[in-house]
This record gives C-alpha cells, sequence and structure tokens, in this order.
DNA sequence: CTGAAAGCGCTTACAG
DNA sequence: CTGAAAGCGCTTACAG
C-alpha cells in the first residue's frame, strides 16, 4: 500500500513549515497571514499529491471526533433501519459520521458497546436502551457525557429523550377499534418493565376502561424477545383457538409481534377485518403488503432520527462553548398518528 | 464533563512512568519484564479510576483503526440492514466495529462516502458498489487499499467479490415458472449498466430461449432507481391493463420491485397465483407476509456479510505480515436458493 | 508574513 | 526490573 501524504510530505516539497500548511489547508491563513500566492503553491500541491488529512491525528489534538455512536436493538429491524437512516443523514448535514452497533435488548451487549463507542472517542451516543440500562446510562450522566436517548426511556432517570406518546398512541388505537364495533379486543405485547412498553399496556386498559369494556381473560399477552416467534405461536394459539371466547380484535405492540402474530392468523385461515380487526404499532412495509393494508400507529421514524441528532447537536455544541452550566435535558414527546388503512373494517 | 483518566494519571498516581502502565494494561509485562506486584498495583489503580484506553491514540501511533466502513445503497433496506446485521457481528467477533453509509446508488455519494472513511482511516472498505463507480474502486486497487464488494460487481476491475450467481439464479426461477405451466413471463428490473443486475435479465433471457419462448412484447421492463414508486406503476400499467396480451408470471429483479409491483397486483384484485405466477430475488419479511407467499431467490445475506468480513480480516493479516506480496483477490459466487412457497401454485 | 515548538494519548525500541 | 525518549499527524499559541 502506497505510504499516505502527510502534511510534512507536502511542506518537504515546498521547503515550508507544516504550520503553514496546515494554515493554507485549514482556511486560516488570514489569521496566520500567509501570503496569497504562498497559499495557491500550498493548495496545488495538496491537491496534486492528492492529500487527504487524517482526521484521527486532528481528532487526537482536538479531542472531537466528530463522530456519533448509534445503539439499537437491532439494526435489521426495519423500525431501526428507518431510524439509523435519517440519522446518517442528519449526522453527515452536520459533518459527522455514525458508528453503530445492536443491543440485541441485553444489557451487557449495551454496556460493552458502550464501553466501545467510547473508547473510540464517539462524541456523543444516541440509544434506543435496552432493560435495565438505566443504571448505565446515569454513569454516562453523571460523567456529563452527552446522549439522547430515542423510543425508550426510565422513570428513574433524567435524560434527553425523542419518544412517541405511546399512552395516547394506545388509547387511540383501542378507541378506533371500538368505533368499528370491535369488543373483544386483546392485546400482544413484550415482556419488559420498559416503560414505553408499560405505557402502551396501560393505555390499552385505559380505553377499555374508558368504554366499559371488562379485560378478557388473557387479553393482554406477553412475549419475550429472545424467543418471539415460538412465543407468539403459543399466544395466538391460547387465543384463536379458544373459539367461544376468541378476541374479535388485536393491538400488536410493534412490528415484530404483529408479523409473527399474522403468520398464525393467516395459518387458521381467520380473514381480517371480517374476522378480525388489527391495529399495530410501528410501520413496515410489510403492512402495506398484507392483503388488508394493516391500519397502524406511525411513529415517524423520520422525526424522531431528526429530532434526536438535532438535539445530540445543540448538547455538544454547548459543550464546546459554555464548560461550566449543564444544558437542561429535552424531553421530546412526538403525537403518534394512527394511520387508517383497512383491517379494521372500512 | 469529568476529564477523561489517561495512562499517565495512572503512572502518576502511582510514581511510575507511563511506559511501565501501557505495557500492564496491554499485557506485556513479561516482554518488559515488569514485577508482578508492580502490575498488579497497575491493574487495580486502573480499575479504581475507571481507566479506558483512548483508541484514537492508540490507533494513531499503530496506523490501525480496527474499523470497517460499509458502504451501502441504502442502510433502510432490508437486504442491506440485514447484511449491516451480519457484518456488525462478524466485525465485533474479530474486534472490530463498523462505520456505515448510503450511497443512494450515486456515484458522487460513493465518492464523497469513500473519502470521508478513508480520511478517518477506516482499514478497510466493505462496499455494494452503485453504478459507474468503477473508476474510484480502481483508485482504491492501484493504492493497495483493501476492499470488499458485495453484491454488484464490475467487469473491467478486479477485486475481490462476494455475490451470488446472477444468471443462474434467473435461469433457475423462470425454469421454475415453466414447470408450473407458465410461458407468458414478465420480467421487472432496474435500469443499470451493473452487471448482476445485467446478469439478472441474460439469465431471464437465457432461460426463455431454452424453453422456446418468444420474448413478450414489454416482457423485460426497466424502473429507474429514483423514481421507482412511478416507475414501476407505469410499467404494471402497460402490462396489466393490456388485458388481451397480458403476462401470466411475473420475475422481479429486486424486493423493492416486487413490493412496488404487487401494490399494482392487489389494486386490479389480481389473484396470484391463479391470475398471475409470481417470482423476486431477495427475502424480505413482507414476502412471507403477503397472502400467498412468495417464492422467492434467497441471496443469503448472512453468508454474503461474513465471507465479506472474513475475505476483509484475511486481507488487512496478510497487509499486516506481508509487505511486499499483493494477496490474491477472492472472487466468491454463491449459489442462491430458489424458496419455493406458494405464489407459482402449488 | 513565517517557523519552531509543544502537545493530544498512546506504544515500543533502546538504554540502563 | 524500570524510565526516558521518540514519534504517529495534526493544530495553534507564541516568538520573531
Amino acid at each position: 500500500m502506497e505510504k499516505k501524504v502527510s502534511i510534512k510530505d507536502i511542506a518537504k516539497k515546498l521547503g515550508v513549515s507544516a504550520a503553514l500548511v496546515s494554515y493554507v489547508l485549514n482556511n486560516k491563513e488570514k489569521e496566520a497571514r500567509v501570503g496569497l500566492e504562498m497559499a495557491e503553491r500550498i493548495r496545488h500541491t495538496a491537491r496534486e499529491l492528492n492529500y487527504q488529512p487524517n482526521l484521527i491525528a486532528r481528532s487526537l489534538r482536538s479531542g472531537r471526533t466528530k463522530t456519533i455512536g448509534l445503539i439499537v436493538a437491532d439494526i435489521s429491524n426495519p423500525f431501526f433501519s428507518n431510524i439509523a437512516r435519517t440519522i446518517e443523514d442528519e449526522a453527515s448535514l452536520n459533518n459527522y459520521t455514525v458508528i453503530f452497533g445492536s443491543s440485541d435488548e441485553n444489557a451487557e451487549k449495551s454496556q460493552t458497546l458502550i464501553n466501545t463507542l467510547i473508547k473510540r472517542q464517539v462524541d456523543g451516543l444516541i440509544i434506543a436502551p435496552a432493560e435495565n440500562t438505566s443504571p448505565q446510562l446515569q454513569v454516562l450522566s453523571d460523567r456529563g457525557f452527552p446522549y439522547v436517548l430515542i423510543d425508550r426511556y426510565f422513570n428513574d432517570l433524567t435524560a434527553n429523550t425523542v419518544r412517541i406518546n405511546n399512552y395516547q398512541a394506545s388509547f387511540k388505537a383501542v378507541t378506533h377499534l371500538y368505533e368499528r364495533g370491535y369488543r373483544r379486543i386483546a392485546m400482544v405485547a413484550y415482556k419488559t418493565k420498559l416503560p414505553h412498553m408499560e405505557d402502551r399496556k396501560r393505555g390499552f386498559l385505559g380505553a377499555l376502561q374508558k368504554f366499559g369494556l371488562p379485560v378478557m381473560e388473557n387479553g393482554l399477552m406477553e412475549s419475550s424477545y429472545e424467543n418471539i416467534s415460538s412465543d407468539v405461536a403459543g399466544i395466538m394459539q391460547t387465543l384463536l383457538d379458544n373459539t367461544e371466547n376468541r378476541p374479535d380484535s388485536f393491538l400488536f405492540a410493534t412490528n415484530s409481534l404483529a408479523i409473527n402474530g399474522l403468520k398464525e392468523i393467516n395459518k387458521r385461515k381467520l380473514v381480517v377485518p371480517k374476522d378480525l380487526g388489527i391495529i399495530s404499532f410501528d410501520e413496515t412495509e410489510a403492512f402495506d403488503f398484507f392483503y388488508c393494508p394493516l391500519t397502524y400507529i406511525n411513529q415517524s421514524t423520520d422525526r424522531i432520527g431528526k429530532e434526536a441528532v438535532r438535539i445530540l447537536m445543540q448538547q455538544l455544541e454547548s459543550k464546546d462553548k459554555n464548560k461550566t452550566e449543564k444544558m437542561d435535558t429535552a424531553q421530546l414527546v412526538i403525537d403518534a398518528q394512527l394511520v387508517v388503512q383497512r383491517s379494521c373494517g372500512e
């Protein structure tokens, strides 16, 4: 491999100091009052040698890497890969790049990722936190390390957060089902103590109560994250094969739950929306693709990604300028929209 | 923000030199023959101060960042986010992290991304190259910069590549349609000169010829990448609304093309597989989700990701050991499997 | 207008 | 057994 050309090579070739080259290449020739002609010659030689600055060296010197670390549950989940794409674009507009990692909803992996990214000197983190990671994040907060949570949050942690109004979203979904005449509404959620998921469950229960609907037996079921496929299969078996007490509709708390659930519904030749009304959280192209396009709760991954980067950039700026005062934490709650398609009747 | 603790802080606290600390923390105490007791004290203090090595500094010194740059067309496309996930895991096993970028099939963006990643000193690149980027890649090759192409390749470029046998895959798909009795087979592909896409088209044409089937009027249509939605809508209109000359089956060259195409098919209430047989390239959860699960060509993103990392790691190792000889380029062609579901009849 | 020097945090060949 | 020193490539306050 060709040796990379450094500032020194340019300096040597022109018989000037490295400092001069650096000033010119950073457009600080005025500050250093470099001669115009010399500036031109430096620029010309840089181009000629195809000089690419070593950003690692610059980072070591500046203490800034212009890099964001992104930690999600799983980058291959469309919800997260859509957010990742938006974050990439927004970061790029600010001259930042993104390093990513998947935690698999696992607190240990999360800690390992955080450590790795910090050792790599990322300037800040955007995290969709896994269960039981609140202590890890508290440590970041205590150290004043900039980060923004997305999608999830913790009650015992004050942190920058961008998320939807989960309670309201569930409530809206149940209201919609109720208005379309469904009365035996079941919910399939994740078994987790993460508050965003609890909120979705509470919104479901709150709406049932408002409409005077009893919670059905097995009306609120929970799947693990690790064995989602078999867990949901079992849940759907319990609910669907008990014909005399079958739900007439389902609220799924995530896209993965819905996809697994609908596979079971299809297997049993149950027809949406005639036999079952369906609403799910999270957009995914699969939903439009169903024979009866699903009504879903749109989290607006675009908005989440944009706002997360915006808030992180603010934090980084304020840190650069103002080393004493700490910025207020930003808690942004986005209003999730119910996108009505055809899975709850016309 | 708390000041980060460095090797010097540990050294100072114990009244030893930074060198000593470095040796111990890198488990090179034997080489430096450090006292056992001192080694213990150093380790203890490091833990106590929660020392995290600055990998940027190490990289500057070593000339290695242990970072892979990943360039795909769009990280939010499930085909690429699945590959990204595999690459993340494989990289992690080798103590590498991944920086990613999306080229949007645009040669300029691709060049910008390559430059950015190289300035950030990634050790190597894994690239799903966009059209017209062969010259950019040739420059990398000329400089001896390690990279591996995935999914796509170029005829005028000798480079490490991991891809499927596109011609064969298309051929197999058409054969399957033929065997199921379809005779009026149309293909929807991308308008691009990228050879992997040309191969898919050639495989289609080759199989038609083998079975003595004429190429239908408008039997091989091409969509742009930028306006896929409106382009495919137009294509499907041309093909489907010409009722007396309608195809009886479709081969879609990618998941995105299939998804857009099937939306149009659904709109017209055409039923798969009765009215139309369907096969698509690329797995995506949406396919299983269709009322009639799609028969598709599985590219095995898992395999592609793993092999790409393996080959890149080999290149990096050989580069470290052996500065003179260049390694042979690896050209891995994976046999794509036709996954038969129900979209071509039983 | 220009250069010499220090320093970011680390590693490692060298000298004792 | 241990330390001093150089150097990775860059930036910038300082001195002329």
